[in-house]
DNA sequence: ATCATATACTTAGCGTAGCTAACTAACTAT
DNA sequence: ATAGTTAGTTAGCTACGCTAAGTATATGAT
């Protein structure tokens, strides 16, 4: 099972490397994305990591163009991240392209066996302590990106 | 279904950290631990990874004394690579660790709903073109340990 | 109003991990 | 002998994770 869950990732991520853009990157691009505008720190947050790394991220996004920077008119302390229609124009193509893959997969099984990846699906998911967001059908990236709308302002942990 | 093979990765990984031993090493030595010693190139090869890459892997296992080099008898330009009795200890440690936390995930769910789970094993890895060679029970990390036993002999030669 | 504290982000620096290009040493074949 | 191939290493690049420490801003208590 661990061996077929790398598989299946190894296999997906072929088609993000078309969009020639890094993992890690296009992760966080998504949760703008579809997420909308997301400070520094609810991005760090969200694909947790740390604040300095996503710094680093969002950076490297700007460069390429893929993302852009907003001050807040209330707290000037805080950034607002936003996809620009480049970056919203390739996530998307790779998403098209990641779904693509994957109905493609899905189109040579039989209706039983799709009912099993889904149950099972639903199982792995109760497992890891995770609300069953996603069917075989729904968003395959943006994992929390839509959850603490309200909680960004109440904890960061600094150490 | 990518996110619940994201999460149950990310829950996996969690007993790896406990060994103290990064995720490529640790897949590295798993090659050499439960597939007897490999030159570098082999395990480069086992692992999808550059011959480079492996160079620097097996250069870190050596510093922790986790493998050991071997000069080839017949071929000065090999060099095997052979765990040492603390790399199979950690291994095996880690492995344990990994296949009790999952054995508590698995027995907290009913017999079909394994099955279910065995099943959609199967087909994914029908789809991504793999040998189904690990059920739930069988070892989780060296894939591709043991091909090639016969190319190693194809070539050395007494000179 | 001031001062201490908390928050948001950045900078600096380290380790790991992937790559290609170019190199050395050794083996193979002609 | 020599030309080509193979195994491994070195050098140098990008990326991505971290912690520690720094700057700027906001907030709360006195």
């Amino acid at each position: 099972m661990h061996s077929a869950a790398i598989h299946l990732l190894r296999r997906l991520r072929k088609q993000d490397d078309a969009t020639g853009v890094t993992p890690a990157r296009l992760s966080a691009l998504s949760v703008v994305v579809f997420g909308g505008p997301k400070t520094i720190g609810q991005l760090a947050s969200a694909e947790q990591v740390s604040a300095p790394t996503m710094t680093r991220l969002v950076v490297g996004m700007q460069r390429d163009g893929l993302v852009k920077r907003e001050r807040d008119a209330n707290d000037a302390r805080l950034i607002w991240i936003r996809a620009t229609p480049k970056g919203d124009r390739i996530l998307r193509e790779g998403r098209r392209r990641r779904v693509a893959e994957l109905a493609r997969d899905l189109s040579a099984l039989s209706d039983a066996e799709v009912e099993h990846l889904t149950r099972a699906t639903e199982i792995i998911e109760r497992i890891t302590g995770r609300a069953a967001s996603a069917s075989l059908g729904a968003t395959p990236l943006p994992e929390g990106a839509s959850r603490d709308a309200s909680r960004d302002r109440a904890r960061r942990r600094t150490r």
